[in-house]
DNA sequence: TCATCTACCTCCTAATGCGAGGTAGATGCT
DNA sequence: AGCATCTACCTCGCATTAGGAGGTAGATGA
């Protein structure tokens, strides 16, 4: 009953942004998508497995993501997602609630509110 | 069903920061403390009833706040919440977290792995 | 044949913000 | 007196979502 990290609770809501970044240049399959994450955090976000399958369907099925079956030579099928253009305004959006939501924490702990 | 709000997601894991945040320099009422964090955060965050009072009732569960009952001239009774040593510590973990967060998305959001 | 690796997927639980609803005292209007 | 309104407290139930556990399947190699 120890109570949980308090990080994963602060990643609620930052995965669609995580994965919409890396996607943001080139496609990527599942995989590969948690390991860049993983690489650009420098370590410091591991999506699992449970969480990053479903975050992508969502995206696909919200029309931010367009994907598509390829063979591989060296193990099963992988999924190669794609950004669309709806995926960049999404992508967008999240970029600037992020922002907004980062100053506001940043000012609120900083002190008071003088400015 | 619209898809609720991004802020919604990212709000979670951050009001004890945000609470513990008001609370280090006076002691405040419930409902105050929520003002604070709207005055503070610049009309950022708002904190509803649903949220605050659970939040403050688990803080002073784990010894983060203590707090007692004071009448009012003018109005319901109010219950005063303070910090305490642990719950200073706590403040210092969840702002170490937080930065921490912070400077992991800003980094992944901002670019290649180069750097 | 069997272990191992990659890569996909889903189910269930826990955490938590919020809306809705509820209690109660004080004030002020008619 | 009766009633609305404001402050201030509180709880319940829903929706979202991260993650662990578990499961499928193809390829490789001992």
């Amino acid at each position: 009953m120890r109570r949980p990290s308090i990080r994963t609770q602060l990643l609620k809501g930052t995965t669609p942004l995580l994965v919409l970044t890396v996607l943001r240049d080139t496609e990527l399959y599942g995989y590969e998508i948690a390991q860049r994450i993983r690489e650009r955090s420098g370590g410091a976000f591991a999506p699992s497995e449970g969480s990053l399958y479903p975050a992508l369907h969502a995206l696909e099925a919200e029309g931010a993501l367009q994907a598509d079956w390829r063979e591989s030579d060296k193990g099963p099928k992988r999924r190669y997602y794609r950004i669309t253009d709806k995926g960049g305004a999404l992508l967008a959006e999240h970029e600037a609630e992020w922002a907004s939501f980062a100053r506001g924490v940043a000012q609120t702990v900083a002190g008071p509110t003088n400015v």
